[in-house]
RNA sequence: GGGGCGAUGGCGAAAUGGCAGCCGCGACGGACUUAAAAUCCGUUGGAGUAAUCCUCCGUGUGGGUUCGACUCCCUCUCGCCCCA
């Protein structure tokens, strides 16, 4: 239990004793820990045991929180993610209920910024370690309180740059400040929602993600950097796990704020700049006077004309110049907008109002509703301009790009807008740096029986550690293995388990929790170094000498959960010394999954597995066979890495292929005596034997098995076909160097072979084939000749011919000649050893 | 909803930015056989054509970069995996 025993210090940037942690609460409190609650050394010596145990939990690697389960009201018992479909319990098909649970975590957030930095020590394929990255999600930003009525509301954010740009709050139905803040009059509302929030399952909170829904919970928070009264809400798309729990919404700059402010008639500010510069007017039939459309003709602004409107996209450079003539010529009593890289509304000469804020917002939308009885209902500027299908593209953006419209901050460049914010909220004390991970410490409570028991006893005193001695703690044996009706794992109904005798006499009550199969498989490869031992999990020597694992080799689908999770608990056994690696695969490769056609739909592939029941032994294949050709025809099916459909069609190939092999490599021996004719054969089959014995090592040691095999089978091919032309010499020595390669592919096969032809050992122990560059070089390239990138001839050339000479050889070839007649080569392009290819204009 | 990967003949697939389809399956034709199986030889991306000559088309869709794109960049569609 040494993840119990252990917490991160994040000084250190380790894990360490808790023990020593104790002392140093004891003597100077959390004073130098940075980011702990505030404790004094007095505090700490006024708590009782209890009080103590509960503090250090906050620490711990391994700890016990609330949290929810997914709870069946039918079947009386947790489910595993896994087993709810669609918010259905997977037996019964009852809505699933969320149930609040005492459970056990890892701490592995501590480990988030080691986990993603240790990533670049490994030889593990570039997407695994996206995957990782991605899961682990760590994003700068900053945290910044809003003043509300209960006092401040601190919310984190990617980004502070925005700020002035938040027009409302939104915050998570389980936020305390919900209950606090909420008015009396939208009480029943608000209570209403939270209700259902939490009867829906995550996977229905985001299934119905396309429709947003959310409540005015009737309170306002004060943004810090505008003093702007901005109301608060709460919604089910922001969640509790995640930063604060509360978000400062920015519809202009943030797709979901975005949706969500057009649903509810919200505000929306923008106050990034563009960075393409995209701007856009629409000109309504009737709203500008006659000769508009020759005057911007004549300015050089193009524009699209429909039904007596223009659509006018105005060019960066011609911004100016729009903006007079559309003062020029607005009609009287109606308006003229720009909307993107500027946003004004135009209503005559010299009345121009910039789109730039609270206060803008209400005397445009005033203005307009005023001029134009059609754009009555519409509840903001935007929502106005959202309802012109032309000016979509152009409302909103989530760039970069340098700020307006922010007081003092505008025209801060994009590039530094982030920074700048954050550095003057730290200094103004209204908010500061934080990084923030989407990666949650890991839950490894389940409440059932199959699992490995958590070693803790709960007591008067708090929660105690099984003693060392008496590990493992050992499931007992059981006749039924059914849930119990209160939630609780089936071993919390066996008294004989249960109850334990504490060394001082007291009572206690063992963990009935036992952990997921991830704990196992993260460290199952530690046990594997030193497997006999009882006394402990495993020798450190053991494991010094025989891990990290060279190479390991599993499906991408555990790319997040279990290689992650393996990592964390080394680098916790490396901190606390019980090993001396930081990771523990060294070299991580991906074999595909294989596919079986879908139960329910034939046409439709999935992964064969276990839990989908349609697995196909291969135990008739290698009865009919043999496991020679089953494992070449694995080898051979598809590339390594990809997912491939299951099929045995190919199956009696590689069987006819190792067939024809054994054949070739057992017959007699008795070719001609070399001579002139015998000579070029010979070279021609050692040449292919050395080209073959360099394919088939780079390939291997690459996990390219399926070309490897076609190698192979190519030599095979080559010796079959030029037996009656080589040398006895030459015939030994290129069947001997099959039968060596064939090794790895065929080992049953080959080994009886080598036994056969009588020779010593086994041929598992013989040494691998030398490749030789000068007996594998050719005598003769052949080239392409192309014309504009076609082929329309070859030619041939002895190795070493120069550059020039097959140039113009090139040029001369008579499919070269027929696409030249009238024209000359503006350029001629040789890819040595490959190709020449003529270009003409 | 988030993240990752993929799409090439009838099928599994190959191809350091350089001749698309190596190798195998299947199919077709032939040899051997009384016959079948097995084995061996040949053909096999599509269209046009008497033709194995030749021409055009062709790596999920639409665009871009390049002398040249299955390969690099952008868009979309579909499929699979992991998580929710």
């Amino acid at each position: 239990m040494q993840l119990y025993h252990a917490w991160y210090d994040p000084r250190a940037n380790a894990a360490r004793p808790i023990a020593e942690l104790e002392t140093e609460l004891s003597e100077k409190g959390t004073r130098d820990i940075p980011d702990a609650e505030p404790l004094s050394a007095e505090q700490w010596n006024a708590f009782d045991a209890p009080a103590r145990k509960n503090y250090l939990s906050n620490f711990r690697l391994a700890y016990r929180k609330a949290a929810t389960v997914n709870w069946c009201p039918k079947d009386k018992t947790v489910l595993a993610n896994e087993e709810v479909h669609e918010g259905k319990c997977w037996r019964c098909d009852s809505f699933v209920e969320k149930k609040n649970l005492p459970q056990w975590f890892f701490r592995i957030t501590a480990y988030a910024d080691r986990l993603i930095a240790d990533l670049d020590t490994i030889d593990w394929p570039e997407h695994i370690r996206l995957m990782q990255r991605n899961w682990i999600g760590r994003s700068e930003g900053a945290e910044v309180d809003f003043a509300t009525d209960a006092g401040d509301l601190r919310i984190f954010t990617t980004r502070p740059d925005t700020l002035w740009g938040a027009t409302f709050m939104v915050l998570a139905p389980e936020h305390p400040f919900v209950v606090k803040l909420t008015t009396q009059d939208r009480r029943a509302d608000v209570e209403a929602y939270v209700a259902q929030a939490q009867r829906e399952t995550e996977a229905e909170r985001t299934a119905a993600e396309k429709e947003k829904t959310g409540v005015f919970i009737g309170a306002y928070a004060t943004n810090p950097v505008n003093a702007e009264k901005i109301p608060i809400w709460v919604a089910d798309y922001v969640m509790m796990g995640y930063g604060t729990g509360a978000i400062m919404a920015v519809p202009a700059h943030d797709e979901r704020d975005f949706a969500f402010a057009l649903k509810f008639g919200l505000p929306i500010l923008p106050v990034i700049a563009r960075t393409d510069g995209l701007a856009k007017s629409f000109a309504l039939g009737g709203t500008m006077r006659d000769g508009f459309a020759d005057a911007l003709r004549a300015v050089g602004v193009s524009f699209e004309e429909r039904q007596g409107s223009l659509y006018i996209t105005i060019p960066p450079a011609k911004l100016e110049r729009y903006l007079d003539l559309a003062q020029e010529f607005v009609a009287p009593g109606k308006w003229n907008e720009i909307v993107g890289a500027q946003w004004l509304f135009i209503f005559g000469a010299n009345d121009v109002e910039k789109f730039g804020g609270s206060e803008s917002e209400k005397r445009i939308l005033a203005r307009c509703h005023q001029l134009e009885s059609n754009v009555r209902g519409k509840r903001t500027v935007m929502e106005m301009l959202h309802a012109v299908a032309f000016y979509r593209d152009a409302l909103f953006h989530a760039e970069y790009g340098a700020m307006i419209n922010s007081n003092e901050f505008s025209n801060t460049p994009g590039n530094v807008a982030k920074a700048r914010v954050t550095e003057w909220l730290e200094k103004s004390g209204k908010g500061k740096a934080r990084v923030n991970y989407k990666l949650r410490d890991w839950g490894i409570s389940r409440q059932r029986y199959w699992g490995t028991p958590i070693p803790i006893i709960h007591t008067d005193a708090g929660e105690v550690a099984v003693a060392e001695n008496d590990l493992p703690v050992k499931l007992p044996d059981v006749d039924s293995y059914e849930p119990t009706a209160t939630g609780e794992s089936p071993l919390a109904t066996i008294p004989k388990f249960v109850n334990v005798k504490m060394p001082d006499g007291t009572r206690g009550r063992r963990e009935t929790d036992t952990m997921g199969t991830f704990a196992c498989s993260s460290w199952y490869f530690m046990r594997f170094a030193d497997p006999q031992n009882s006394q402990a999990a495993f020798d450190a020597k053991e494991a010094a000498y025989w891990l990290p694992v060279d190479t390991y080799v599993g499906g991408a689908e555990h790319a997040v959960m279990h290689l992650l999770y393996a990592r964390f608990w080394t680098k916790v056994l490396h901190d606390l010394g019980f090993v001396p690696f930081i990771e523990p695969f060294t070299r991580l490769r991906n074999q595909g999954m294989i596919l079986a056609p879908k139960k329910s739909d034939d046409a439709k592939m999935e992964k064969m597995s276990k839990s989908k029941g349609n697995v196909i032994t291969p135990d008739d294949m290698v009865k009919q066979y043999g496991a020679d050709a089953l494992r070449a025809y694995e080898m051979f099916i598809s590339d390594f890495e990809s997912a491939t459909p299951w099929s045995t069609d190919g199956l009696a190939g590689t069987y006819r292929w190792l067939r024809r092999a054994w054949d070739l490599l057992l017959a007699p021996s008795d070719r001609p005596a070399p001579d002139a004719t015998t000579e070029q054969a010979d070279r021609e089959l050692i040449r292919k034997m050395h080209k073959t014995i360099l394919k088939v090592q780079q390939d291997i040691e690459g996990f390219r098995f399926n070309t490897v095999i076609a190698a192979l089978m190519e030599f095979t091919n080559a010796i079959q076909g030029a037996q009656n032309r080589v040398s006895d010499a030459a015939y030994e020595q290129a069947r001997d160097a099959l039968l060596i390669l064939l090794a790895p592919v065929a080992p049953f096969m080959t080994e009886e072979i080598w036994a056969r032809k009588q020779r010593a050992g086994s041929i598992h122990q013989q040494k691998w084939m030398q490749y030789d560059a000068q007996l594998a070089v050719d005598e003769m390239i052949e080239l392409a000749v192309q014309v504009n990138g076609k082929v329309r001839d070859r030619i041939q050339f002895p190795v070493g011919a120069s550059e020039t000479q097959i140039k113009d050889a090139a040029l001369k070839t008579e499919g070269a000649q027929k696409y030249l007649v009238g024209k000359s080569p503006a350029q001629v392009i040789y890819v040595p050893g490959r190709l020449v290819n003529i270009v003409v204009k």
